[in-house]
DNA sequence: TTAATAATCCATCAAATGATGGAAACATTA
DNA sequence: TAATGTTTCCATCATTTGATGGATTATTAA
């Protein structure tokens, strides 16, 4: 028996689908409270009851907006693994970092949902910590940090959810925080994935991150 | 003529001054479509006309807590400059993290209702850009990052901006992010500061911040 | 003390919101 | 075609929420 989300997906253009996805998009805009089921429902341009029809109560449809986000971010996890499997430390932070910064910017949903999840203290909650817990062990692995789940020092978890959280932020926030750069719509981009780079790969390797790049020093 | 806010502040028992500072909370905890104001009345222990005679509606309720707690943040700015003037650039991002992360730590409203700030598409929204802007300028020139506010690189705006919300994710975030990392509640602030200094002392100076720390390396 | 001002509460409204029952339209299968 | 199951919408409810008018009490000034 098919999971409703398997449904869902392999379904794309029934209303079922599109409604989850037009959810998907609105609780991240709005939060949980900020969005209505009508909101939602005039989204897609179906009556609410079509909505309820097929989610059930709001929570549930929160639900599994937030499972149905997760797979996602797991799917991603692996691609990098795969690309950084054999490379040097280096390399690898800097292939996470572009593949992390890409996948963000390309489904900016996903920031938002997270982030919101990190700090809605609402009980009508998912158990985002456990995934979470289990995406920044598996970074640490594909990063060459820790050799498996039960291996990773508190010291690498704790750098891991800081640049994680910092690229979540910067997608999340763009429009908070490019106006204050006062950067265009690319460029913006660039200077997020140098500036966690500049960050990052000296701390974990000794050497200076400020080679190689590609921004002008102006403004 | 004094503003409403400088009367709420000059009598802090006043119910005025109350209801300024359990919205505060509470704004905070549940950002601001979550909070209704029967709940702040309640906390106050007071009827909702009392607040609305007070504060008029919620949108401006809001703005003065905003408005408030950019002051606080003003002042601990001004408290990191007169710290770290003359101080080597290593010693100064040292302080500047300390002082912050402590600060951060003993108001997590701060940092609770600068993120919803930035994150929420809400168009009742006071003008927090601004004043993250001249926040982000202020360190940038107590660290020795800029002569002045006109001169603020990019680079070095996107690498405070992170930083500090770094900080702010960490304490906003720390009922969902300490129970990953295993720690208990005095641990988690020192973890916190240890992990955004081995980030930033080396990318800024180019040594190991890995010296110094007093953290064991286990789990 | 008395008049005026400020502060508080009670009762209530209108709108928005989550949710449901039931009828109608549509699709599937025998 | 007839019968059955699925999907959609209309109408409606009970609550919640932001907000206000007006009466009542407390405070201050004359």
């Amino acid at each position: 028996m098919p999971s409703p989300l398997e449904k869902a997906r392999k379904y794309p253009d029934s209303n079922k689908a599109r409604i989850l996805s037009a959810a998907r998009r609105l609780f991240g805009e709005h939060g949980f409270q900020g969005t209505t089921t009508r909101m939602i429902a005039n989204a897609v341009g179906i009556d609410i009851s079509t909505l309820y029809y097929h989610w059930g109560e709001k929570a549930d449809l929160y639900e599994a907006v937030i499972i149905d986000l997760n797979e996602g971010i797991e799917a991603q996890f692996k691609i990098i693994e795969r690309l950084a499997r054999g490379r040097s430390l280096a390399d690898r932070l800097d292939i996470a970092m572009d593949v992390m910064c890409d996948y963000l910017h390309d489904t900016p949903d996903v920031s938002n949902l997270l982030l919101l999840g990190y700090f809605s203290k609402s009980k009508t909650e998912v158990s985002l910590d456990e995934k979470v817990a289990g995406h920044i062990a598996n970074i640490a692995i594909a990063m060459g940090l820790a050799i498996d789940k039960q291996h990773v020092t508190l010291q690498a978890k704790a750098r891991i959810m800081t640049l994680w959280n910092a690229v979540l932020n910067f997608i999340f926030g763009e429009s908070f925080f490019r106006p204050i750069l006062g950067v265009d719509k690319t460029a913006y981009l660039d200077v997020v994935k140098e500036t966690l780079k500049f960050l990052l790969i000296p701390a974990f390797t000794g050497r200076s991150g400020d080679n190689g790049s590609k921004l002008p020093e102006n403004r």
